[in-house]
DNA sequence: ATTTTGCGAAACCGAATAGTTGCATATATA
DNA sequence: TATATATGCAACTATTCGGTTTCGCAAAAT
């Protein structure tokens, strides 16, 4: 069983989750809430999310507050961190295209 | 069946693959030799990054060159944008924490 | 003390995934 | 023309995934 951070963020319903609760931590009620799903099977996700380091929980009475770890994030960051060089290059390229062009024009 | 980049990056072999022809445009056969699978899992893979549009295609005689589509990786770039925010403020946070402390000190 | 609420875990199901082997097809090469 | 090479596709398999229903347990409310 894989459990790393691309793996976390592959389903859609686990992205919105992500996003539902970067800024304020949530309980699985609360979140299951603003889906079309059962509970338990939010409940799923946040294990798996948990499982990826991507949440943290905090246990408060009978109630589990979930909240965004952004650590593994930065780490699928950093992955596409190589590639933002690459499109970055080939837009200089086409700039650099674009302007010949224009001189030409002139 | 869902077919979007972060599903296409959820695979590590894939993710090698992207890697692997982000520099240069590969072959099938060509890529498969950096793996310990068969060419056909490869050629599996490739089709599912193909309809992920994450690589495009070049024939050229019998051989077909696969080439990194740097625009889908952009996409997801986009979503990571919003929790980027997140973590730079967490971040100037502690910033201020500490500065604060250094004050004090003083 | 009893009931309600919030939650996770287990068992089950259909669909998708990643891999394999075998085959068909088109292009090079002898 | 016959053969070798590059590739995709189909069928099959074991495993994983995402969901549901059912259950048990602990904390809160009555």
């Amino acid at each position: 069983m894989r459990r790393d951070v691309f793996q976390a963020i592959a389903d859609p319903t686990r992205r919105a989750i992500i996003t539902l609760i970067a800024m304020q931590a949530m309980t699985p009620n609360a979140i299951a809430e603003n889906f079309h799903t059962t509970r338990q099977a939010i409940s799923k996700h946040l294990r798996i999310l948990t499982e990826c380091e991507v949440v943290k929980q905090e246990q408060r009475g009978r109630e589990i507050y979930y909240q965004l770890e952004v650590k593994k994030l930065k780490e699928m960051d950093k992955w596409i961190e190589q590639f933002r060089k690459i499109w970055e290059d080939r837009f200089n390229q086409l700039d650099n295209v674009l302007s010949t062009m224009k001189k030409k024009k002139k």
